[in-house]
DNA sequence: CCAATGTATCTTGTTGCCAAGTGAACGTAC
DNA sequence: GTACGTTCACTTGGCAACAAGATACATTGG
């Protein structure tokens, strides 16, 4: 066990170094294990071990290589500026996608959040996070039907939830206390994020309060993709 | 792969939901490779991303067992509030052992926060921070002998610095911005917090202020036990 | 009866061998 | 010369057999 990791430890240090970045292919198996004096399961389980990071591929008959290096973007995390405005300040090239809108069944904290009863209709709505086409945050509405009665219609369609609230009235926004959590990925969050099992993720979960009427017009949780963003708070 | 995975998932919902809680032992190895249908290797494969993750440990001749889980901490992350009095507040059995107080070698980043000269003198104070007995943070303190002319004397026997502070007339401490990162534990770190190398870490910087002066007091660097702490910010 | 020792059968840990994929070098037919 | 097929050397992937630790129970000797 310790030997694999030391040799994870020395290998990410490398990669992280640009040691094999003239042809990205790291040294075979056996090679490395015959450097390191250890037998080659060793060195299986630490390359495994890289390939659930992100930091490796393997392809048999042909080798290993290095995933090519992620951007790091800095990231703002706070809650009265739309992150597609975030976004737009840095100049990245960014893109939002909505890839679901659907009712949910009753749970008892979103509800409660929302301060509505458990017979009213509540609805998600997904919307994916792009840069460079690379999916980097899934940002998840809770929105309350009896707050937006269109919502259901509308969702699917909407790119900024903070320009669909304006239109509709609402015009200065605040959130209240912030919740932070490291998780690792779901198996669909995996799929949506495209990122392997071993990336952790930094989940946001706050409300978006209009600042008026003090209600609160949506629950949010935003998972980001912690291999991509520094976060300033 | 998508098989370790799939079991990995799976056995972690089952450990969070407390299936194997009555003796806390896994099913062996053959046992579950029979029922899932699986070679012995890929259950293998899962139980050793099971223990690199921390939740449960295997031992040769007797089987695999679920590790104690964790008590969940919600931490505030301001600044202005010191970690002591955060503990103190949610009435945990609340220690701090100062585990390291040296000269560092010089480094560009954090000689021009200190805003001291490269011929100066910096140290950093390393104190754990634990609850229960067990280490759940590591505060990193760089601090100017410039500012604080005795801090090589007075760093080992130091709990608070923010009584350290007061008590050498400072009144008023502030944080401008800080920096957010999930990382995985060094070696090093890992020794400290005894935790294994898949534990993600937060890593926060961020920098003390004296309000009055606007003068910069110290370099912070705390990372947190992931699976320890929700962060409220 | 009791304690020590062997034994069978569980468990996890390790190793060595072969399968399978890849691509370059080489040979051969045309 | 060129196109094609064969071989070979090297890669990662997978597996079955074995090693080693733990434990319960039977056996044995006093």
């Amino acid at each position: 066990m310790t030997e694999k990791v030391i040799l994870v430890d020395h290998l990410i240090s490398e990669i992280k170094k640009g040691t094999f970045q003239s042809n990205k292919k790291l040294p075979s198996e056996h090679v490395l294990a015959d450097q390191f004096k250890v037998p080659r399961m060793v060195v299986r389980k630490a390359y495994e071990q890289l390939q659930d990071l992100g930091y490796i591929y393997s392809r048999q008959g042909k080798g290993s290589y290095v995933q090519d290096s992620k951007k790091q973007i800095p990231l703002i995390l706070s809650g009265d500026v739309s992150f597609t405005e975030k976004m737009k300040e840095l100049h990245f090239p960014f893109q939002t996608i909505t890839i679901f809108c659907e009712e949910i069944p009753f749970d008892k904290k979103i509800f409660q959040n929302l301060n509505v009863g458990s017979d009213e209709k509540v609805f998600k709505i997904g919307r994916l996070r792009l840069i460079d086409e690379l999916p980097i945050a899934l940002h998840t509405s809770f929105v309350a039907q009896s707050i937006f009665p269109e919502i259901e219609k509308d969702g699917p369609g909407i790119t900024s939830m903070f320009l669909y609230y304006k239109q509709r009235g609402f015009v200065e926004f605040g959130s209240n206390s912030s919740t932070l959590n490291v998780i690792f990925p779901t198996p669909t969050e995996r799929e949506i994020l495209q990122c392997s099992n071993l990336v952790p993720l930094l989940q946001v979960e706050s409300e978006c309060v209009d600042k008026n009427s003090g209600q609160v017009l949506e629950n949010t949780v935003i998972i980001y993709r912690s291999d991509y963003f520094t976060y300033v708070i």
